[in-house]
DNA sequence: GCGGCTGTGTTCGGTGCCGCACAGTCACAC
DNA sequence: GTGTGACTGTGCGGCACCGAACACAGCCGC
């Protein structure tokens, strides 16, 4: 089974796959108040508790969703790519980030702020439909997330995550280190290291010094666990159906 | 310290948090929509990935949210009581159900259709204020709920558990086993064992046969991870703000 | 070239939790 | 009383993961 992959969607248009689904009259609407940022590897774009001050609309980086509790590393719930958004929570009326917003992919985003999103918001219809839609996929995201760091172990877990990370880069390699990984999986980094060499000894990747390449995709996804199938099923199931079909 | 027990707000009102939130006509327009309904301990109300027929607004009892991943016995990820609602994704415009509803505490809830809720939700500005709200203190529950498995220990999560419950049932004693316990707070029945009979004789909690009895909050509170006060303070933050003000 | 830094591999003892199995104990129905 | 079933306690072996520490290899700047 291929799975479909979210970046081959519309390999050709580099852009933001929430802002396309708007019809073309928002679109532009709310193009005209974004900025084009570049987002830079492991900056930290909001912190958890923080007045969100800007929305990101990835176009070719990606962002990572981290929880943080007291005396304790944070944990990745979530990512946001070009198919996703950082700040979801403004279409809720919050102003305070819920999560940390750290750039795990450097890149180019829309960026737009506060105030000029929530009057995009209450002009228009469709991207209140839309945001609505997001914010159940990240609520889904997160659960399945934490069932997924409950009951599956890191091998997987980490099979999944960089595939992950490979849809949303867009690039077969990208600069991850174990440390990271580790980070961001939730374990130790000897636990990566012992997962990644057994991914490498199997041909699924290669790696050296931070340069981390996917060799065989398929062969990755059948290593993955079920969260990741799940994950995309999800998202497609609610954010491609006709009620939001894109218009051009 | 002690902490602001969701339950104690408004002792005398047998009433819905949310719903009292809302101005007395939009809260009679909802409540002439709704029926009073018994829900049965252990009774599911509603399965991931079904249509959601019925948003539920508990006034006694309490329910789990739980979430499912294939091959897996499920987890919980949020409790609901008379603090909240089941249905909250209606509010979305989702109609599919994310997670298992499942009743932890028998008791009375105000029921409303799912048609019928989402033209109170057209009707009522307020209602949709107070619904997004409570989406995102859901998602703030959830996130914290996956790094709180993550990183603490059996003890302090059976604590954080039993005080939640202690919360929405209204009461010092429920029903609830190990084996209950287990499933809840994501471990074996043994694990649970253990470190309930630790709190036991700490003097804590005292159980017999399913039968459960707090018997000293205070040193459950300092017992539990520091993941209860924050999510009370969360929910305070976001639900008693000035902007959601209660009117009689 | 050389030291310093970063990234990776490996080892070691410890432990928290696992799965399983079984014994004891209480409640309740008959 | 006597079963019967539900609930709780305990023991055992195992293993995934932990924390810490150390060795080594590539890369950088001086």
């Amino acid at each position: 089974m291929r799975l479909e992959n979210l970046s081959l969607a519309k390999p050709q248009s580099p852009q933001n796959h929430l802002i396309e689904l708007l019809p073309r009259k928002d679109r532009l609407s709310l193009l005209a108040s974004c900025e084009t940022v570049h987002m830079e590897m492991s900056e930290v774009l909001v912190e958890p508790g923080a007045p969100t001050h800007h929305a990101y609309f990835p176009v070719e980086g990606f962002i990572s969703l981290v929880t943080v509790i007291a005396d304790n590393p944070g944990l990745e719930v979530g990512v946001v790519g070009r198919e996703g958004m950082l700040g979801a929570q403004l279409s809720l009326g919050v102003v305070t980030a819920p999560l940390r917003g750290l750039v795990q992919g450097s890149g180019v985003a829309w960026r737009i702020g506060r105030v000029a999103f929530m009057r995009e918001l209450q002009q228009s219809v469709a991207l209140q439909r839309i945001m609505s839609r997001y914010v159940y996929v990240l609520m889904a995201q997160q659960a399945a997330s934490a069932a997924c760091l409950r009951f599956h172990m890191i091998g997987p877990r980490l099979a999944r995550w960089l595939l992950m990370s490979q849809d949303r880069s867009h690039s077969d390699s990208f600069h991850v280190t174990h440390e990271f990984l580790a980070y961001m999986v939730g374990v130790r980094r000897v636990g990566i290291t012992n997962a990644a060499s057994a991914l490498q000894r199997s041909g699924l990747i290669e790696y050296r010094r931070g340069n981390l390449t996917v060799l065989d995709r398929h062969g990755l996804e059948a290593a993955a666990c079920g969260c990741y199938a799940a994950d995309i099923k999800s998202y497609n199931a609610l954010m491609l159906t006709p009620a939001l079909k894109p218009r051009r």
